[in-house]
DNA sequence: GTAGTTTTGTATCGATCATTACAAAACACA
DNA sequence: TGTGTTTTGTAATGATCGATACAAAACTAC
């Protein structure tokens, strides 16, 4: 019934994620979004609408592959600090091996832009919420399990842990000592 | 010898701070500045030179004034953790007393910049190399008093630390519930 | 007062910003 | 082979970006 598109919409919106990641909202023109994305700016507001519209799209499917990814690390059939070791391990080493150092693209956003924009500030606040609701599951497991003491309050630990993911992901985006980070977890660890 | 300006200088940095605080480097305009500094743009430029330069002025103000009060609070005669307490816990109140909830200048210029701007990244690598000495200090003070046990790295806690305070400045823009984020600095504390 | 120096205000620079009008192009269906 | 529909490319919109040219204004030193 009609000409049909010549780009994957959902690759678009990848492309479109790590420019945002990179540089940020204010950072990112359309231009920088069109050339990465290889397309016209008219394409680019017909299928994703416009800058903002674009940017929460590509913030909703990067915290997606984020819960995802941790829920599966979750599942694991390991004791719960192995699996606490390795979000935080994978977090480290995540954001030191990104040639671009672009740390995570939810925390660049938060400090961007939760304070003027009350759409990402609800979507943060929410991704709070999802996380330390994942982390609090994982430590009340460890609880039945006999790992971890019984006494502690599951969700203060859980945004403890929370606490220090956020920090993990700011820090390494300086600092490129990875033993010196990885030493640290044996500090967080200690706390649980 | 000249016609005197009109303004203070450092209360314009000031004001200049504040709003980059707030906006972040690529989201303030040189109009916003001259309107809160109430200045026109050449005496901007004549004065603070261009608005990069500007910032990484309004950028060490800042550090300045919070280098001074960590230091000034390490040197309190009080048990260690105490001191410790009150560091986290008055950046958790100053981070939501905040009306504008803009978190932290250096953590919020970490992720928008430190990827991309080499003079800031070596800023926040300094900064962090900075205050991870004032805090390995005060952590072997303890150790020599007997409060921390010796057994422990004291370098490797003053990173557990850091990143405790990276994290806690981006937890406090979205999350509001203070009593859970000060009960998070007993976890915290748990660990030292 | 006058000369010399610097700041100020106004007005503007070219470049880029996000967004869109418009028409040619490309497809599906008849 | 048309007809209808949607996407594409080009080109432009007004607004705002960071940065300055220029001259009037304001001060000090003589």
């Amino acid at each position: 019934m009609a000409r049909p598109k010549k780009f994957d919409e959902a690759a678009g919106l990848q492309k479109a994620m790590n420019v945002f990641w990179k540089k940020g909202y204010a950072g990112t023109s359309i231009s920088d979004l069109t050339t990465s994305m290889e397309i016209n700016a008219p394409s680019l507001y017909a299928t994703y609408g416009d800058k903002h519209k674009l940017f929460v799209s590509a913030l909703q499917t990067y915290l997606q592959s984020q819960h995802e990814w941790m829920r599966q690390a979750v599942l694991e059939q390991k004791p719960v600090r192995e699996i606490i070791r390795y979000l935080l391990a994978t977090l480290i080493d995540a954001t030191l091996e990104d040639p671009e150092r672009r740390g995570c693209f939810m925390v660049n956003t938060i400090t961007e832009m939760a304070n003027q924009d009350t759409q990402v500030f609800r979507i943060a606040a929410d991704n709070e919420n999802q996380i330390r609701s994942i982390l609090a599951d994982l430590i009340r497991k460890g609880q039945t399990s006999g790992e971890i003491a019984s006494e502690k309050d599951a969700e203060i630990l859980a945004s403890f842990l929370f606490i220090n993911f956020m920090g993990i992901r700011v820090i390494a985006a300086t600092n490129s000592d990875k033993k010196h980070l990885h030493s640290a977890l044996d500090a967080i660890l200690s706390a649980i």
